[in-house]
RNA sequence: AGGGAUAUAGCUCAAUUGGUAGAGCGCCAAGCUUUGGCCUUGGAGGUUUCAGGUUCGAAUCCUGAUAUCCCUGCCA
C-alpha cells in the first residue's frame, strides 16, 4: 500500500493538476469577470451513447464547477430531430450519474429555448443581420466558394427587413416545403473562415421532435443554438473540442449582434482518443447495426455503458481523465494507461476469491476420502474491513493447467513432480506423479499434503517458491466466463477498414470453476480471482447460470519471462 | 485569397514566465511478498520539429522553414 510520511509532500501531490483552462478561469475570477462566478455545461446531442472521450469532457466541466464553487449544467443539444431520441437521453443521464457527476436541478434542453431563439432571430433580421435565402442546397454550396476562393453573395441577400420578417414567419407557420428557404446570417461571403460565409441559422424540417412534438417545423442550427443556449443559461466558460475553434468567431458574432447580456467564453481543448478502439459515433453505430459487437454496451466498446458492464469503475475512468491532463495537442492515450487505473482501483476495492479457468484435477492421495474442511481466507490482502470467508477443501481439487508442468523451464516455480508448493490458504502439497491418457495428455496430478501446514504456513518456516489457487471439485460452482481482449488488433484501426483490423480473439467464451462464496453475486459485483484477474458479474447472469466478464487480467511477469525465451 | 491550431522521453503531460529539462504510464533491474499481484528502490530513455538570430545564458524571445490536425452539411 502507498504510504508517505511527508505530509506536506503528500498534500502537494494530491492537488488537482493545473492546466490552461484553469489558468483562464483563475484569471477571470481574479479580475472578477462574471462576478467571479463559474458556470459550465456538458452539451450532448441525444443521438448515441457516450464514450470515454465524453467522460473527459464531463469530468472537466463538472470538476471545474465543483472546484471553483460554481454550477454544472447538463443540456441536451436537441436541435436535429431527425437523429435524436429519448432513449439516448435516458442512456446519457444514466451514464453521467454513474460517473458521479451530479447536475442537480440543472437539466436543460436546447428545445426549451426554441421560442426565445426565434425571438433572437427576429432581432437579427430587424438589425439587417439575417435574411431568408431561397437558394437550394446545391446552389448554396456553389455560392460558398472554396477553401482558396471567396464565395459570392446570394441574390436574396438584400431582401428588405419586412420581406424577411414575413418570410421567416411563414417558414415557422409551415407554409413552405423543406429546403425551400433557410434563414442565414449576413456576415461576409469572402471571409477566409468558411463558417462566416453567411451560415445557415434555421432550416425547415417537417419532422416530429422527441420533446416539442410537431410544434415546430423550423429548427435552429448548432452554431446559432449553442451560443444562445449558453447565454440563456448564464454559462461563463463554454468548453468544447478543437474542431470548433473555427466556429468561435461565429459564436461571438451571434451573441454580439443579438446583444445578449451574457456572453460566455468558448474555450477549446483536445479530445481524448484511445488506442485499439474506434470512437467515432458513425462507426460505433455501424458496428452496433452490423452486429460486429453485441450492442452499445458490448464490453469491448469504448462507451461508458460498455466499460461499466465490463467492470471498469467510474473512479478509474476519472483518474485516467485527470492524469492525461487538458491541453490543445492532439493525443492518443495508450490503452495500457487505462488498464493501469482500472487495476489500481480494482486492487483496492475488489474482494478476492478463487476461481480456476482451465481446470486440471489434483488428487491429494493422503487426504481422507470423505473429509471436508472449511478454511479461513481473508477477502482482501490489506484491508481487514473486508473480513474473511470460509472456503471448502477436500481430497479432489481443480488447479490451473498453467500451474503444473511436467518438464518445467528454468525459473518456473509452480508445481512439478517432486516439488512442494502452497495451496493458497490451504496446505503445502508435494506432487508425486501424473496420470495420463493413451495420447499422453495429462488427466490428473497426484500429490501428498502436509497436515502440519494448514492455513499455508509451516512451523519450521520452510519456504515454498509458489502459491497456487484451487477450488474443491465437489463444491465448485460452474460459471460462464467471457474473456475480452482489445476489439482491434492494431493501435490505430483505420476507420475505413473496421473488419480488417478486428482482433479475432477479442471475445472468448469459456467456463470456469469458482469457489461457492460467489453463489449470490449480482450484476456488476466485482472480484479478483486470485492470480488470474479481475472479474465482474454480467447482466446476463442468473441464479441458474452465473456469467462473469473478465474486466482485465492481473499483470503477469511470468508471461514476460516466458516470452523472452 | 485560403484560414485556424499544434509540435518537449515510446505514450500523456510539467517546467515558478530567460537560468543547461521533470512526473505518471510503458520498458529494464533489484528488494519484499501466503497472489510471478500489490508495495519499495534503482536504471535506461531528450539535438525540447528544423535553421538562423538576440542574450553571459533560450524549451521559453525574434525571423524563416517543416510536419501533423481542423474547416467548403440546410449534422453536432
Amino acid at each position: 500500500m502507498k504510504k508517505s510520511n511527508d505530509s506536506a509532500n503528500e498534500e502537494n501531490s494530491k492537488e488537482e493538476p493545473i492546466h490552461f483552462i484553469k489558468n483562464i478561469i483563475e484569471k477571470d475570477i481574479a479580475e472578477n469577470k462574471n462576478d467571479g462566478k463559474v458556470v459550465t455545461r456538458f452539451p450532448p446531442e441525444p443521438n448515441g451513447y457516450l464514450h470515454i472521450g465524453h467522460a473527459k469532457s464531463i469530468f472537466l466541466n463538472f470538476t471545474l464547477a465543483e472546484e471553483y464553487g460554481g454550477t454544472f449544467h447538463l443540456r441536451f443539444d436537441d436541435t436535429n430531430p431527425e437523429k435524436e431520441d429519448t432513449e439516448y437521453v435516458e442512456a446519457i443521464k444514466r451514464d453521467i450519474k454513474w460517473l458521479g457527476c451530479d447536475w442537480g436541478e440543472n437539466q436543460f434542453f436546447a428545445s426549451d429555448y426554441f421560442e426565445k431563439l426565434y425571438e433572437y432571430a427576429v432581432t437579427l433580421i430587424k438589425k439587417g443581420k439575417a435574411y431568408v435565402c431561397s437558394l437550394n442546397a446545391e446552389q448554396i454550396r456553389e455560392y460558398r466558394g472554396s477553401l482558396t476562393e471567396p464565395g459570392k453573395n446570394s441574390p436574396y441577400r438584400d431582401r428588405s427587413v419586412e420581406e424577411n420578417l414575413e418570410l421567416f414567419q411563414k417558414m415557422r407557420d409551415g407554409e413552405f416545403a423543406e429546403g425551400e428557404h433557410i434563414l442565414r446570417a449576413k456576415i461576409d461571403m469572402a471571409s477566409p473562415n468558411l463558417n462566416m460565409r453567411d451560415p445557415a441559422l434555421y432550416r425547415i424540417r417537417k419532422v416530429h421532435h422527441h420533446r416539442t412534438g410537431d410544434k415546430w417545423c423550423i429548427y435552429p442550427m448548432y452554431d446559432y443554438a449553442h451560443c444562445t443556449s449558453d447565454a440563456i443559461e448564464g454559462i461563463t466558460h463554454s468548453i468544447c473540442t478543437l474542431e470548433f475553434e473555427n466556429h468561435r468567431p461565429l459564436y461571438d458574432w451571434c451573441l454580439d449582434e443579438i446583444g445578449t447580456e451574457c456572453h460566455p467564453q468558448q474555450i477549446e481543448f483536445a479530445k481524448l482518443n484511445l488506442t485499439h478502439v474506434i470512437m467515432g459515433k458513425r462507426h460505433m453505430t455501424r458496428m452496433v447495426n452490423d452486429k460486429i459487437v453485441d450492442g452499445w454496451d458490448d464490453p469491448r466498446m469504448p462507451t461508458i455503458a460498455a466499460m461499466r458492464r465490463r467492470g471498469f469503475t467510474a473512479r478509474a475512468i476519472r483518474n485516467l481523465c485527470e492524469r492525461v491532463g487538458v491541453a490543445k495537442r492532439e493525443n492518443t492515450i495508450e490503452m495500457a494507461l487505462l488498464d493501469y487505473f482500472v487495476r489500481e482501483d480494482l486492487n483496492s476495492i475488489a474482494p478476492r476469491v478463487m476461481g480456476v479457468l482451465k481446470p486440471l484435477k489434483l488428487v491429494i492421495t493422503n487426504y481422507p476420502e470423505d473429509k471436508e474442511e472449511l478454511l479461513d481466507a481473508p477477502n482482501h490482502p490489506t484491508d481487514e474491513s473486508y473480513g474473511t470467508r470460509q472456503v471448502p477443501f477436500s481430497k479432489v481439487l481443480y488447479i490451473e493447467q498453467d500451474d503444473f508442468m511436467e518438464n518445467p523451464p528454468k525459473k518456473y516455480f509452480r508445481m512439478t513432480v517432486g516439488r512442494e508448493v502452497r495451496l493458497r490458504y490451504g496446505y503445502y502439497v508435494t506432487c508425486t506423479d501424473v496420470v495420463k491418457d493413451d495420447n499422453g495428455e495429462i488427466l490428473e496430478v497426484h500429490c501428498t499434503y502436509d497436515p502440519e501446514t494448514k492455513g499455508g504456513s509451516s512451523a519450521d518456516n520452510r519456504k515454498v517458491k509458489a502459491t497456487i489457487h484451487w477450488v474443491s471439485a465437489k463444491h465448485a460452482l460452474e460459471a460462464e466466463v467471457r474473456l475480452y481482449e482489445h476489439l482491434f488488433a492494431v493501435e490505430n484501426p483505420s476507420k475505413g477498414e473496421i473488419e480488417e483490423n478486428l482482433n479475432p480473439n477479442s471475445l472468448t467464451v469459456t467456463s470456469g470453476y469458482l469457489e461457492p462464496s460467489v453463489k449470490d453475486a449480482k450484476a456488476e459485483d466485482k472480484y479478483q480471482f486470485e492470480r488470474v484477474g479481475y472479474f465482474c458479474v454480467d447482466k446476463d447472469s442468473s441464479a441458474d447460470k452465473l456469467v462473469f466478464n473478465r474486466t482485465i487480467t492481473l499483470k503477469d511477469s511470468w508471461a514476460k519471462v516466458k516470452k523472452k525465451k
